[in-house]
This record gives C-alpha cells, sequence and structure tokens, in this order.
DNA sequence: GTTAGCACTCAGAGAGTTCGAGTGCTAATG
DNA sequence: CATTAGCACTCGAACTCTCTGAGTGCTAAC
C-alpha cells in the first residue's frame, strides 16, 4: 500500500484530530487546519480513498472519518512525530528514582504510579527475575533469651530478616558453629535445591540450636520463592473513566476487571532492540484487549533482571507521548539499578529520545 | 417518634426489599411478601405515615418508597436483624489471617482487600501507631569488605535492615565498640529524640568507623519516622462500577477520586466500647461522601496500636452482612496480634456475634 | 488535477404519545 | 373502628415520529 505524500497528511490529520478530540473526523475540519491548501472536496476524495484502502472507518455514512486498527499502525510506524518530554516530566522522573533507590520493587511500583498519573492512563509495571536466586550470606542475632533475628542477604542484593522467638535456649558456640554452618552448606542455592536432606544433616549438627534449624529453613526458602514471582503491579485503572469511550459503565468495568495481574503477564515481551513495542486493538491477542491498545516498554537490569512497563488504553491515544514517556521511564530504570551501582550521584538525565 | 409494631414491620420490608433491589418499594410487593397479613391498602395507610414522619421518601408522585437516612438510621438502630456469618467466610479470615501473620502491615493492607471483595463495596484499613516506636536494638554486619548490613529491631517488633556500601576500612574493634555505642545511646529514642548533639558525639567515638554513623543515623530517623506514619490502605474503589447508584460515570468517577487517603483519614474513629460504628448519607461530615454510607470497626491491638477498617457505599447497603464481616474482622485481628503473641496456632475461630 | 455545487443520508435531539405501576381517597365490610 | 376493595388520578419510562444539520459522494466547471 502506497501512499501519496498528500494521502499521508491527511492521514495524519485525521488521527492527530481524533486523538484530540475523540469525535469523528470531517473533510471541512481538515480542510480548516493551518498548513492545508487543500479543498474540503478534495480531501473528501482522499478521505474516501484512504477509507477504501482500509485505513479509515465511517461510523456511518454522514459521519466523518475515524482510523482503523490499520490506520493507526501505518501512523505508528510512519507517519508519528517524535514527543518531546517537558522539563517538568523528566524531572520528577529523576525526583521518583532517587526517592526510593534502594527498594527496587517499590521503585517499579512508584513508576508505574508515575506513568500512569501521567499519561492519565492505567499503567502496569513487571519485574523479572529470570536468575535463580540465593542467599549469599546468612547471620543470626540473639538479642534476648528465646529472641533471635535472622537476616539473609540475597544474590539480589536483597537484604531479609524474621524476628524468630522461640523457647530455645541454645549454647552461644553452637549458634555460631549453626550460622557458620549455613554458610557454607545453604548459600549458592535456590529454592528448589533446598532438599530435605539438607535440612536433615543441619539439624543433626546443629547441637542445642536445633530447634532454629527448621524455622530457619523455611523462612529461606519461603523468601527465596517469595523473590523469585514475577511481581507485577498494575495502578490507575479507574484513570479509564475519564476516558470518552469509557462513558458506559458496563464497557469499563468489564475491561477494569479483566486488567488484573493474570492478563497484565500474557502480554508479550517487547524485543530487546526496539525499545517500544505497541499493540493496536485487535493486534491484542487477549479478547479483553481487542478494542484496547497496549503500549510496553522493556528494561533491562543485566544480572538477569528485567522488565516491563506499558500502559493500556482506548485505541484512540496519543500513541507518540506515551511511548516517549515509557521509553524515557525504561531507560532511566536501567540506568539506576542497573546491577548495583552504588547509590551514586546520577549525572546525566537528559531526554534520550532520538530526533527523526 | 414512636412507631407501633406494624409499622416498623413494614418500614423493615421497604429497607430489605429496597436494600436488594435498588428499585422503589410499592404497597402490593410489601402485601406479597410473606408474613405480611395486610391488604395493599393498608400498608399504602401506613407508608404515606412514615413518608410523612421523614422515614421515608418518594422519589416521585406515582413511584414506590425509598428510605431516608432517617428510615436507615433508625433501621440501623432498631430494626436490623443479627446477619450471621458463614462457615466459608469464617474460614477464608483465618486463613488470610496465618498466612501474612509476621508483617503486620501487609495483614492489615490484606484484610482491606477481603472485606472489599466480600462485599463488593470498597474499603479501608487505617493502622495506627500512638506510642512513640524507637529502636530496642542494632546490629551491625560486615559481610565482605566494604559492604555492611545494618539491622534495627525497633519497638514494635519489626526488624528493618539496609545493606550499606561504603568504602570504609573499620577496624573491627571499633566496629564492636561502634555497635555497643548505638545500643546505649540510640536506643529508646523516638526519631524526635535523635539531635544532632548525639549524632556529632557517637561521631566523635567511632573512630575508623566515623563514615558509618551519619548513615545508620539517618536510616533510623527515617525508619522510625515511616513506621510512626499511620498508614492508610483503600482498595476495591471499582467495586463501585457494580452498584446501580454509580451507573453514571460522573457520579462514580466524583466519589472513586475523592476515595483516597487523605479522605479516609478525615473519618471519625469509632468509639473504643461499640464495636461498629456507621454513618448514613448526610450525617458524614464529608461533603462527598452526603451521599454515601460508611460503616466502620476498630480494632485494638494493645500497646499503642489500633486502627479502623471500614467500608464505602451507597446508603443502600446491607448493613447488617457489611456491620458483622467487619466485626469479625476487627476481632480477629485484634486477637491475632494482641502485642506479640509468639505465632501460635489459632484455637477459636467462632462467630462472635451476639445474638438479639 | 482541483474545486464549487448540490442532492442525499442518517444519527441525534426534541416533541408527543402511550403505558402501567403506584398513589390517595372514599365507601363498604367484619 | 380498624381494615379492605375499588377507582380516579399522577407521572416517569419507553416508544414513536419528525426535524435538523453535519457530512458524504457525485458531477460539472475551472
Amino acid at each position: 500500500m502506497n501512499l501519496t505524500d498528500r494521502q499521508k497528511k491527511i492521514l495524519r490529520a485525521v488521527v492527530d484530530s481524533y486523538v484530540a478530540t475523540a469525535e469523528p473526523v470531517g473533510s471541512k475540519a481538515i480542510a480548516a487546519q493551518p498548513d492545508m491548501p487543500y479543498s474540503s472536496a478534495t480531501i473528501r476524495n482522499e478521505l474516501a480513498y484512504l477509507t477504501e484502502q482500509g485505513l479509515l472507518e465511517q461510523p456511518h455514512t454522514s459521519a466523518g472519518r475515524v482510523p482503523s486498527p490499520a490506520g493507526y499502525r501505518l501512523y505508528i510506524d510512519e507517519l508519528m512525530q517524535d514527543y518531546r518530554l517537558s522539563r517538568d516530566e523528566t524531572q520528577s522522573l529523576s525526583q521518583v528514582m532517587n526517592d526510593k533507590l534502594e527498594e527496587f520493587d517499590k521503585a517499579i511500583a512508584q513508576v508505574g504510579q508515575m506513568i500512569s498519573s501521567l499519561t492519565n492512563l492505567p499503567a502496569y509495571a513487571v519485574a523479572t527475575k529470570s536468575q535463580a536466586i540465593t542467599v549469599q550470606h546468612y547471620e543470626l542475632i540473639q538479642t534476648a533469651p528465646y529472641s533471635f533475628i535472622l537476616v539473609l542477604l540475597l544474590s539480589t542484593e536483597a537484604v531479609h530478616n524474621k524476628l524468630i522467638k522461640l523457647p530455645v535456649n541454645a549454647d552461644p558456640q553452637d549458634l555460631k558453629s549453626l550460622v557458620a554452618m549455613l554458610n557454607t552448606s545453604l548459600t549458592d542455592l535456590s529454592a528448589r535445591e533446598i532438599t530435605p536432606q539438607i535440612l536433615a544433616k543441619l539439624q543433626r549438627n546443629a547441637g542445642t540450636a536445633s530447634d532454629l534449624v527448621s524455622v530457619i529453613v523455611e523462612f529461606t526458602v519461603k523468601t527465596l520463592e517469595d523473590e523469585q514471582k514475577n511481581e507485577v503491579f498494575v495502578t490507575g485503572q479507574t484513570k479509564l473513566l475519564g476516558q470518552p469511550e469509557y462513558q458506559d459503565v458496563g464497557k469499563a468495568k468489564a475491561l477494569i476487571g479483566s486488567l488484573d495481574e493474570n492478563m497484565i503477564s500474557t502480554l508479550p515481551v517487547p524485543d530487546k532492540d526496539s525499545s517500544v513495542k505497541i499493540l493496536v486493538g485487535p493486534e491484542n491477542v487477549s479478547q479483553a484487549l481487542k478494542e484496547t491498545s497496549v503500549v510496553m516498554a522493556r528494561y533491562d537490569l543485566g544480572d538477569g533482571m528485567q522488565g516491563m512497563i506499558g500502559v493500556v488504553g482506548p485505541t484512540r491515544m496519543d500513541y507518540a507521548q506515551v511511548a516517549a514517556r515509557l521509553s524515557y521511564f525504561a531507560e532511566g530504570l536501567g540506568k539506576m539499578f542497573s546491577k548495583a551501582l552504588p547509590p551514586s550521584s546520577q549525572e546525566e538525565n537528559e531526554t534520550p529520545l532520538q530526533e527523526d
């Protein structure tokens, strides 16, 4: 399908106007735009052609035109103008990032919220841990009789702990050797590698501290399993209510209801090279999203950690703006967390958008 | 205002029917109910009287009756039948409670979600810490050169930690004495009691570990401040979309939008003695809730920890059911967390509802 | 190739109509 | 005297009908 420049220009005008107003666009309205030196009649002819090509649709005979999914697709692939992030946007991103540096999961959740409030659309964020997570270091502290604190340093550099209250009167020497045992036998093992045999062996050698062993091992396994899970955050579902296409409560409810973690985890992962992936309406596999577009970006943190952030909204969406923001956030995340930079001061926070 | 038994019975019938159907209730519909030995004409007379008394309202002349806020109030105070929790409900509560025993904040949030999904209404949960929170015990672990784990045991029995990576080459002896100092000088102090003077003194005496001091103190203050904050969780806002009174997107959006943490924290705290407090429509102070009812319950954990859980919904609400569930959850929370029972196996989980 | 002009289409808004659930009142009833 | 049957009346909801105007496609002129 080869379009003339004029046709492209008109298609772009239709998409831009429809995205802005949510009203079908008529030939007169296009002709009235600045930098549009054609009469409404000419434009009508071109509109007819674009409709014939399946790029535009007519809700009914005497209405204006609306972009079809194919139209959006062409717009996204060829016509979309780059959107430049404003200073405010770049600033508030850097701020969120710095505030919560230490806790990765919270940062991810916050970025989701941020994107949602910037775009006024529901957003999601996924953190994937492809690498096996293990314990790197154990520590056991006795704070009072019968009161212990167990501390785990994980391979992700997260630290977990548990307060253990048990009527155990362990010999300090036994505690010391227990910790040593833990650090030799239980480190660098993933949750599934911790077998009953290992547990039994530990217990046998723990002397007066043996009652602690099962609690410790159980907590270790639980922690590793929890951390290994891919976490999914979805926020801002109610933002949909602000969109004209969801003025019908039934529709809104149906989509919001299905926008949960299960739904999100069925979404495809964008390729490594392309920064942003857009799925328009029927391009979505999930039935619930057939009239909905998803814009998603991938971030890579190295070391087996990666994830996606994305936005869900009506097909009529400012793709350029949303894509720019997502891509900025994804890059920011990558930079911030790329495997344990010590919390250094950030230097660059320039807009990383390439120009056309 | 003194009502005859018959009038009370009819009022109750109106409320029950309206709560169930959301449709104005006519005299015929009431007469058709079982255990209602009056003709529609008689009922019409009584309805007229109840309307005159301000307990019922008519949307328009030829419609049935709808309870007024005063009607709901009387119903709640005098006519409401006790609602018995089902086995399923009590079971699923016990389950949530057990799953997340250790982490109080998460449990609170989960209980909120649970209530929301049981009642199909938005729910909120607040955790209040009236007592000053302090650190009870410090521990500092060196896991590698330049890598330390700081562990804090708080007065609430929560344990917090932080991974510190600093190019400090501290003498083991200095580390040891630093920890000792922390445990004597920084324990039992609330966030605001930690003064610059204390920080300075610590730093002076820390020897080769002095670079660590400021990081540790900063983290301590931040942690204490964070923990001291009253946490508010709101969930299930979109449940409103299922209610017929919020089929209008504008209304739904307005209420959902104002249902945030700020709004929740303006709600009154139920008295200590009464287990459940109900505010009907205009009884609410907040303008946004004037056409909305709030059912709330208080839980007490002893030791300066208490809080509220509550449900927000249309004035047409099954008050009996919602109140029963809330009260059950509140009691359960109290029992579970009442100041550090060691994670014992729960014994009783009977419905704690008194009969009339 | 472009544009002015014109007949045609059709969703949406508004006016008018019908329908029926529900009411209040009156008179009959046990 | 409380209760009930009967009846005229009310009025919102739903439905139909008409009108309006934005927008179209086509044709003929430029």
